[in-house]
RNA sequence: GGAGAGGUGGCAGAGCGGUCGAAUGCGGCGGCUUGCUAAGCCGUUGUGCGGGGUAACCUGCACCCAGGGUUCGAAUCCCUGCCUCUCCGCCA
């Protein structure tokens, strides 16, 4: 959520960043509303200025035995009008609040303008493995070596959920351990594990709703909770509404979670093995900071993925997302895409994001500044990494002649010291 | 699921329907004291939304779980919801 204050004072700035964003929403209607409601609370303020002094006065003459009719008659008057004008700025705040909810955050002068088309890549590492066979995909490899169920999965939940089996079931497990071990021993992340079944305002507080909602699973027959399409909501949440010690910060969280994705708006892309699925899992990481320090802690939340997609030894590439191409709440973005030799393409596998104080003003995650001024914080998160697309490139990049897979050497105490996987 | 109790400031804990934003204690912050020593004393200490001022600051309104209601006036009475605790039952 944008400051109100900021947006009534930049009003063509916001109708900028909407454009960038490729979003629309309707910035002359909200400030038209924030002054009418600011009208109506200077009405309203002074009749209940009137009244309490009234009522005071009230007090007074009837511990001294007098009835004052006329005064409580009078006020009750000035209730009516106060009340009247309380139901309309409840109109006027429930519009605006929704209309600011849909106003997406501004991208930070670093990012290039234009849609996914004007993405830029900004580093890459590693070579890509070269074969003396066509490579594979790793649907085919998986379900040869009996890593994983596609028809079963389909049968017992439905398309893009995926039944994991024998090693291919340790290998998921594998790869949750060691990036929670990696992120947590290696670069000081404190570990938590969130619900998957969040609140409404939860999913509001890290900007999922309104707009992804139709994206989101519900379960809101009887309760209105939300399967989490990351770990990002919980953990970024588990501050909502709080004031931090200055002391606190920064603070850096990182936490396993399976994630739920309707994908509404994806049908038929991406289709075959692990690509593109409903229910994954995923490593996620997330930083709560001073805003002076949000854009440093970006750079090294990004070396943080860096490192662990180094660790695996997979080639990758970053790239710097468009303004057009980021998320709604999101200033700049870094997406992670490793190399997959049997698909022959690069895949996503980690966003890093820096939401600078756009979730925090949505959840109200403050600080005390030394100890004196209240202020937003700045969030930022990133995937560290997500599981689906990073099983499928290691599957694919250490695929062998004889059909086997390599297992990098960081995953290799993860499965009980094996060095391939092989047909059971 | 059944029965009961309760939700007040960073924490603990008072609060007859009328100067209660809220006693008191702890904690925090500032200062004083420092020969009776892991101390004492004094002061201070919430958040949000408005208005005024370059600013320090002044000022109005609201907030005692949330939302409604009664009333001239509600932390205090009534209703609903959410949450917590205790006991019983059930259960991975």
């Amino acid at each position: 959520m944008l400051d109100m204050r900021f947006l009534k004072e930049n009003p063509e700035f916001v109708r900028e960043a909407c454009r960038l964003k490729g979003v629309r929403a309707d910035v002359d209607r909200a400030v038209a509303l924030d002054a009418r409601r600011r009208e109506i609370l200077l009405e309203k303020e002074a009749l209940q200025n009137g009244r309490n002094r009234v009522s005071r006065e009230i007090a007074g003459k009837r511990k001294a035995g007098e009835e004052p009719r006329a005064e409580q008659e009078e006020m009750r008057k000035v209730g009516d009008r106060i009340a009247a004008l309380e139901v309309e700025e409840r109109a006027v705040a429930a519009e605006l609040h929704s209309l600011m909810l849909a106003i997406p955050n501004h991208p930070d002068p670093d990012a290039p303008v234009g849609d996914g088309s004007a993405n830029r890549e900004i580093a890459s590492w590693g070579e890509k493995p070269s074969f003396p066979f066509e490579p594979r995909p790793h649907w085919e490899i998986c379900e040869t070596l009996g890593l994983l169920d596609f028809r079963r999965g389909v049968k017992i939940a439905g398309s893009g959920f995926i039944l994991y089996r024998g090693a291919g079931a340790r290998l998921e497990r594998a790869l949750i351990n060691f990036f929670l071990d990696f992120h947590v021993s290696r670069h000081g992340y404190a570990e938590w594990f969130p619900p998957f079944l969040v609140n409404r305002d939860s999913m509001i507080g890290t900007g999922q709703i309104p707009k992804l909602e139709e994206d989101m699973y519900r379960c809101d027959k009887d309760d209105d909770l939300f399967l989490i399409p990351t770990a990002e909501v919980p953990i970024t949440n588990i501050h909502r509404d709080e004031i931090l010690r200055p002391a606190d910060l920064p603070l850096r969280y990182c936490a396993y979670s399976a994630c739920f994705r309707r994908e509404a708006g994806a049908a038929g892309k991406d289709t075959r093995g692990l690509l593109r699925v409903h229910e994954f899992n995923k490593v996620e990481l997330v930083k709560v900071v001073r805003p002076e320090e949000s854009g440093d802690e970006h750079e090294r939340l990004r070396t943080d993925v860096e490192d662990v997609l180094r660790e695996l030894e997979l080639p990758y590439r970053v790239v710097n997302l468009a303004t057009g191409d980021m998320s709604f709440s999101a200033a700049k973005c870094y997406d992670f895409e490793v190399w997959a030799a049997g698909t022959g393409k690069y895949l996503e596998v980690s966003s890093c994001s820096n939401y600078t104080d756009y979730q925090a003003r949505r959840a109200n995650i403050r600080f005390r500044d030394d100890g004196k001024k209240v202020r937003f914080v700045h969030t930022l998160n990133a995937s560290g990494l997500a599981l689906p697309r990073t099983m499928a490139a290691i599957v694919e990049n250490g695929q062998r002649e004889d059909g086997s897979i390599a297992v990098p050497r960081a995953l290799r105490p993860y499965l009980g010291g094996m060095t391939e996987i092989g047909t059971a």
